[in-house]
DNA sequence: AGCCTTATTGAGACTGAGTCTCAATATAAA
DNA sequence: TTTATATTGAGACTCAGTCTCAATAAGGCT
């Protein structure tokens, strides 16, 4: 069931792109291996809607007709890969662990009606967040902003 | 072991205060009553650290000595809680859920190294934060900002 | 004060996301 | 190729949070 994953392999792998030099890099600095297995999940989530449940790609690899990769391992390599900066994690509604990949920073409105989620990014904030980190001596290496309320479809619905 | 709730009693109970009113009015416009259970869960949020977790409240209400409370009745009660704005819930590190009773609006940033949670305020962030909703029509009823990262006490440690 | 309807409680079973274990296996480096 | 070490899968396990239901309490009404 299990492939070796040699050069060959390799070669044509999906994440042969810049974030697998990063991801390597990572990989790297805490001794860890490249498998056939992070590779897939890797490319899953690179196919995936942005926001995504570990349970998504759970399901994914246990159908029928799909490499078959245990629910363990999911959970370890999105750990990995939240480590290595590559997908983000955030609860929404208090419910779920969901995951995103990383593109350009972003925070959220979250509709608590129909549950869209709404990305938005203001380079105020961030400037703001950093003078008041300054202030408190705080080094930050991340933030996240959720806004919930209703959005303007569920608004004007009524 | 439970106690009825009478008048006399209603008379000396802790939250005889602004927030009753506030409570109670919740209470009735979702056709609950107000029990002894719930009475005391308030009282002791009241007594609590400002940041606390369900399981606190389940162990002290465990304990021997202490009036029994079951732990359903418990999370129950949060949830009420939540609904009628007395107490806030976030999440920190991924991990547990934990709850905060309100005072003023706040942030938070939290060290990854040991843990403690910073509050802060910012007015401008507040101003900010409604202009971008102006702009997407979306109507914000709550938000979320939390800053992980170090404090100035671990950064200092080194 | 007592009656009556309806909401709330507690005990404990249950759920399900996430973790852990460990033998088998794959990786990386030499 | 060999060797040392990390990773995998299956399934048991954990534990925060929910649910069920019979017993009980709250609150409105008289």
């Amino acid at each position: 069931m299990r492939l070796s994953l040699n050069k060959a392999v390799m070669g044509n792998c999906i994440i042969n792109d810049n974030k697998t030099a990063i991801f390597n890099a990572f990989l790297k600095t805490k001794w860890l291996k490249l498998t056939w297995e992070l590779e897939k999940i890797l490319q899953k989530i690179m196919e995936m809607d942005e926001h995504f449940l570990p349970e998504d790609l759970i399901q994914y690899f246990e159908q029928a007709g799909n490499e078959r990769i245990s629910r363990a391992t999911v959970y370890r390599t999105l750990k990995l890969l939240e480590e290595a900066s590559i997908i983000n994690s955030f609860h929404i509604n208090d419910d779920f662990k969901k995951y995103e990949r990383i593109k350009a920073h972003h925070d959220h409105m979250i509709c608590n009606e129909c549950g869209k989620i709404i990305e938005f990014y203001d380079e105020r904030l961030e400037r703001i967040q950093k003078e008041i980190c300054d202030e408190y001596g705080f080094k930050a290496d991340s933030h996240i902003m959720n806004i919930t309320g209703k959005c303007i479809d569920c608004r004007n619905k009524r």
